[in-house]
DNA sequence: AATATTATTTAGAATAGTTCTTGATAAAAA
DNA sequence: TTTTTATCAAGAACTATTCTAAATAATATT
């Protein structure tokens, strides 16, 4: 059962006069395939087993242009080097303090996210931000011990 | 109508052989008289109006202890700077993209906040978080654009 | 096609927030 | 007092990210 229905490869408008180019297209799938939260380095190391040459520096301007161009999302854990995530579906994120990782959590239908919250009168509300975090099951089962890197 | 009730320069214990020195309760009374939510620098600014000799790694140093302690809340926003925030009751964060500020959300009585999420069944929950963005009641009312800084 | 324009890539330099190191200072304990 | 432990402060170091500038590639125009 994919998160990402989209098949490898597909061919995606970027708008605004941006070009799909072959270096975004690897970076692309490589989001695509994956259902945890690479940061651009993680990206960066997936990236280069099909394509050795690109360099990190074009790694970042991929992932920041998908990101601009709404295609991917980019995820921040607190201090954390930036994540990110191809599930475009809305959702929230769970942060495991055990093993560092960031799942997708889904939202529960007919729930709004906002609705704990006594949101200010007369603002504009863009996006409202869902995040938890603890230990995941599988670190629970395993008993693992905080991870204090 | 002061969200913050304790009055200032009210001693604190840290705990754990920390001492609450002359630099961590001038940091500490900084937070405590305002309620927003000043980075580090904004704090060190401040801070240096009381206590001129204080040094920047030591305004650092004493959030984070103040922070560990849980007797200040570090926020963050993005990729953005570390704010801090000396209202310990439980509450979510608006943050304007226009005027950059963040301000806090008092929660509904009565509704948790992960209502909304589908918790991973398993997971040891340790604390979930709400993020609202968009754009303050004062800027749409003064109409400003996006502040593209 | 040839030329001009624009977008992209890349390596490395630069930046910014934060943390680390180290020696001095101060408080607490013995 | 002496010893131990915690804290402070200045600057160096670190790291994720962005910027710069030159080379390359794609697209548009003639
Ligand atoms: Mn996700
Ligand atoms: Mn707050
Ligand atoms: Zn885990
Ligand atoms: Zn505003």
């Amino acid at each position: 059962m994919p998160v990402h229905k989209k098949k490898l490869s597909e061919k995606i408008d970027l708008g605004g006069g941006h070009r799909m180019t072959p270096q975004r297209q690897v970076v692309y799938d490589v989001l695509m395939s994956s259902r945890d939260h690479p940061t651009a380095t993680e990206v960066f190391i997936r990236v280069q087993e099909k394509m050795s040459s690109i360099s990190l520096a074009t790694v970042y301007n991929c992932l920041d242009t998908l990101a601009v161009a709404g295609i991917v999302k980019q995820v921040n854990v607190d201090r954390e080097p930036s994540r990110y995530c191809g599930n475009l579906a809305p959702h929230a994120h769970f942060h495991c303090e055990t093993c560092a990782t960031v799942m997708d959590i889904d939202l529960k239908d007919g729930v709004e996210p906002s609705g704990s919250v006594k949101l200010p009168r007369g603002a504009k509300i863009q996006k409202v931000e869902v995040a938890v975090r603890g230990q995941c099951p599988e670190c629970v089962r395993t008993n693992k011990r905080k991870n204090i890197s």
